[in-house]
DNA sequence: ATTGCCCTATTGTCCGACAGTCCGTCTTTT
DNA sequence: AAAAGACGGACTGTCGGACAATAGGGCAAT
């Protein structure tokens, strides 16, 4: 028996969403009588019977796995398989071996890798400069206002002495990208919401290489970025939300007129 | 000889940043001969090596890669090896096989995978309920407004039958919360902004399990809810994108209320 | 056009092995 | 007694090889 393709257009909404979102292919056209039987590899079920157990906390941050031989023998199953799982968890961030040690241990996933698996998604999917551009005007005035909020006398010295840095960092040098980064990101810990600090990670990482050839061809741009650092500094200070978000505002659209004044289109897709 | 730990009170910004960045240790005590040999396993050579191919473009999303064996042999390692090598690159989601095909396939990380990695930091890292909610209150409402600027005939139609589905979806159905993620997803998708969509994806995952508590505890919220949707929509039909980021901006401080009426901390981490 | 059958390429899993190395312990040297 | 070696056990990283299961293609029979 055949079945025609009746192309009911949605009259449920979707589950999975519209943007690749990549969960199953779901063929569930209205009349599919059977789900496909899922079949799954051994080292799948081994790596989420392992993840499954860190995210209840069951496993928690700084235990020590048990030997791979051991785990072997747990689920039955041969050591390279215990391994490939490993891998699995391994680059999800959820186990790491600290440096010079034997066995792996729980760790959470550090800010900078998932930063930079989202940076990857955004540079495989092709993503333009102004896409990212306008995440960063949306979650960056925000985030300084919070900062300003909530800032420490910690956070101040810090900042005071990134853009301090910045300004002495040589025309040309290759690092000032790094200071202006690690001042957003200075900004960010003061703003203390680690979702935010998550998101804009990967902003400013996906940023970087294109930022490090704008200042290099628009003179004014230094000029321009210690001075947006400066005043957004003196609103932290005070704890002037309002002015620190507004400052931000000028600051990061100052990223985008440098970019059309050094004439990157600004449907550049971002790179590596 | 020994050397004595001079605790320079950082003269330079830390490249490394604040958060649990995650970059090597860097033991660059101001006087270290040496730095640390690298002794990367044989399966990180090669998975960075495909990496590398991948994110430079020289495999495509859809190529297929060459088999496991060979692989073997053009590294010079074992088919074990590769294999590692090849669950790290599944796990990140650059490599994926599609259901019921022998190899492998280049792929880009969906954002499903992206934001669920996302997630699973924000849980491990115990992160609060409002720092979530904090980070919505910051893309939500700006997404809302984008979305009423660029949204085509077809975006509201979507939103409006899941607005719909939401309504008419039983009072404890399980589902309810998905739609309501549904209706938030679309609204990125409508904002054409890959990158938000990306960031906003991880939030509303990592806070659909407790609101599904809460919308069966609090008796209000499904009425407040479609009310919020209707009016969202709404402006977002009128391309009225200031009234869509005040109504979006109710909608998700909404959630806080509904919090606080179900008893629940504010402070109480995110789970699984 | 569908079904059945064969063949090959390739994956999933296993077995077993061995060198390298981290670590604690025990012994020697200063 | 403290420092420096020597030793053995526990694991990991990597390898060689093996075998069942299956996706995919081709070809014949319906």
């Amino acid at each position: 028996m055949v079945m025609k393709k009746k192309t009911i257009a949605a009259t449920r909404p979707r589950r999975a969403g519209a943007v690749s979102t990549g969960v199953a292919p779901e063929t569930t056209d209205a009349a599919s009588l059977f789900d496909p039987v899922e079949r799954s590899p051994a080292y799948t079920k081994v790596s989420s019977a392992i993840e499954h157990k860190i995210l209840s906390r069951a496993l928690r941050d700084g235990d020590v796995l048990p030997a791979e031989l051991e785990l072997a023998q747990q689920f039955r199953v041969h050591r390279s398989t215990v391994r490939e799982a490993l891998r699995q968890l391994e680059s999800a961030g959820l186990v790491a071996r600290p440096p010079g040690a034997k066995r792996m241990i729980v760790s959470r996933p550090e800010a900078a890798k998932v930063a930079s698996g989202m940076r990857h998604a955004l540079v495989l999917h092709e993503v333009s400069f102004v896409d990212v551009w306008e995440a960063m005007m949306v979650i960056e005035p925000e985030v300084a206002a919070l900062a300003a909020l909530r800032r420490t006398q910690a956070d101040l010295t810090a900042l005071t002495q990134t853009s301090e840095a910045f300004r002495e960092s040589p025309e040309g040098d290759p690092d000032s990208v790094n200071i202006v980064a690690t001042f957003f990101e200075q900004l960010g810990a003061a703003s203390r919401n680690q979702v935010l600090v998550l998101a804009k990670q990967s902003l400013t990482q996906a940023l970087a290489p294109s930022l490090a050839r704008m200042i290099d061809t628009v003179p004014q741009a230094r000029a321009r970025i210690t001075d947006a650092q400066r005043r957004i500094i003196v609103a932290v200070r005070d704890k002037n939300a309002d002015e620190a978000r507004k400052w931000m505002s000028k600051h990061v659209r100052d990223f985008k007129r440098g970019y059309e004044v050094a004439g990157i289109s600004p449907d550049t897709p971002i790179s590596v």
